[in-house]
DNA sequence: CTGTTAGCGCGTTCAT
DNA sequence: ATGAACGCGCTAACAG
């Protein structure tokens, strides 16, 4: 059996209620029986059972998720995930005793996400968790919230300025340069111009990956040429647009790179024109369309990064600052995956 | 709050005893009564608290894992998780209440193996995770497991027809094709003739990766051309002979797909002859030595399953095996992770 | 068949 | 500065 509270006290010649003073460096105990304790605490290699001590508490760990209320398929992937997680029916939900909440916002309404940051905070969380928009509102927001002890985790889109606690999702700098990498080598040998398709450069996910996908295609021997890069908003009308004239006016085009959303839109104007599809096309995030233009040989690789797990990590993580414990780093770092329609997840 | 026992026994007006012979479907209690406990516990949404009721059981689980002792770094990595999984310090081995054992095995042995699997049933633990070896000795073993209601899960190497409940490891025939897809994307217009290098073709890992690779370089327009393959029993010298003569016989040489271990080996033979080295090179697992040749331009892509994500699934899985509960199987798919120089995780 | 009671390991009053 | 006693939500003896 491993050695409970009461051993301690046995052990050290004190009481339950001294040992717990020990134990939670609360004050009143004299240093020398502090000492006592101690020993008996490493000499028996006791540790805290969580579980029975949060079932002493009753405690619950409250965490909401500030999310866009954007309609990518992305972003929707994330809130269901985020939902599951708090699913009482499940393991997270039932027996870590979480109580998670979802608050939807404008997208890209910086205001709006202050004011969202600031009401949660106010409702006392154990964490929150939010889809960073980089600007100086946000910033504040967040800094006002770890101001008062609130740990905060940026999710998908970081804010590394605003003193946020942590980060779950991807390094988009590598993402850009994996981008590159997979460029290079499918394009191996061949020349010809490749375009890059953002979403926004006022994003700061959209504006690492195109810096680490350039700096990619610049290195080595042959440089590969980069158009300029097109903003498509996000929007798949808006991206099919750019896309339709950019296969029509640029007849040797050897690679496209679409590093933000609105994939539905790049999708239509390849398959609209198939016999000009250029030799390879990379682009980010995992959704029903990506899929199918992935398995129909429409696009060559799809850069991803796991919803669910991004969920559950940001989660443990929160859970992990608010108990004041250590989590696994390695556990909690997000992948940047390759998907070719060959190592495709099911479903 | 959520609903308690009590709750329900109230709502019921009956006794905490009966709900909770009610909840556990236990025998004792009249079809009426417990109707009118059912009904109280959906009306109030009640959910059993997990964590209460396996310290009032206190329960813990015990999950012995079975791997071979061999020096090849990835088993070594898989038996560090192991280890960390179990370690009392962690969440999963404090808050689960975990005793996480470990038992070796000869490598390859196939009666050790069932020796050890028959063994590890004896100790009546709450499951058994075994890096399976496809030999009927060793299937017979797991079917005896499971026939007394033991659930085992087989890791990276699996044996379906042994009756195992669950399977923590990559789908290798898609890892196959994916190192196929990979192979043909890198070597795009040129052709030349592709060498594959195994550890054994008597395991089954080893078999799907072949068989996936091969299914896609014959497929398509142009098919690219397979030599026989090479088996280097997975040992470094080994396979650092065969490379060597691989690579100084085929001139025209034009990619390399090492699908099993002693990848140590493989790369001393490319940076001794670094100017033979053929367009594509391709392996499994991450390790200090294909790390480095990753970084180094040695070889292009890595394949690879998580050790750390394994240990835990395995985990998760035995113990919601062992509760009766479900899990997320999207949670518990192990990916097949491709690596460049660019997505390298850290350290 | 059903109910009472005493813990599981810990946190938290309230006394001393 | 220290200790005794009760409760968190649930299970398991033992009564009835």
């Amino acid at each position: 059996m491993r050695p409970t509270v009461h051993d301690i006290a046995a052990e050290a010649g004190v009481s339950l209620a001294t040992v717990d003073r020990v134990l939670n460096a609360r004050v009143g105990v004299r240093a020398e029986t502090r000492e006592r304790v101690q020993a008996a605490v490493t000499r028996l290699g006791y540790v805290r059972d969580v579980a029975a001590a949060n079932l002493a508490k009753s405690r619950s760990y409250a965490i909401r998720f500030i999310l866009p209320d954007g309609d990518n398929p992305f972003m929707h992937a994330l809130k269901a995930h985020v939902l599951q997680v708090g699913d009482p029916a499940t393991r997270l939900g039932g027996l870590e005793r979480l109580a998670v909440s979802l608050d939807p916002v404008p997208s890209l309404d910086v205001v709006a996400l202050a004011a969202a940051l600031d009401r949660a905070g106010e409702q006392g969380p154990a964490g929150i968790a939010v889809v960073a928009v980089d600007a100086p509102e946000v910033e504040a927001a967040i800094g006002r919230l770890t101001a008062r002890g609130i740990p905060v985790a940026t999710l998908v889109s970081d804010l590394p300025a605003s003193g946020r606690r942590h980060f779950a999702g991807i390094d988009n700098i590598a993402a850009g340069r994996t981008a590159g990498g997979l460029m290079r080598r499918f394009l191996s040998g061949r020349s010809g111009p490749v375009a890059v398709i953002a979403g926004s450069l006022t994003l700061r996910d959209h504006r690492e990956r195109l810096s680490g996908f350039a700096d990619v295609l610049a290195q080595g021997a042959q440089a590969l040429n980069l158009l300029p890069v097109l903003e498509g908003g996000d929007d798949p009308i808006r991206v099919e647009t750019l896309a339709a004239k950019l296969i029509a006016e640029v007849p040797d085009l050897a690679g496209i790179y679409s590093l933000g959303a609105g994939d539905r839109g790049l999708i239509r104007a390849l398959s609209a024109a198939p016999e000009r599809r250029p030799q390879a096309v990379l682009l980010h995030e995992l959704s029903p369309h990506t899929r199918q233009a992935l398995e129909a040989g429409l696009v060559d690789a799809v850069l991803a990064q796991d919803p669910g797990h991004i969920a559950r990590s940001a989660v443990r993580v929160l859970r992990a600052f608010a108990d004041g414990t250590s989590f696994d780093p390695a556990q909690e770092r997000i992948r940047i995956d390759i998907f070719l329609k060959d190592n495709l997840p099911p479903g």
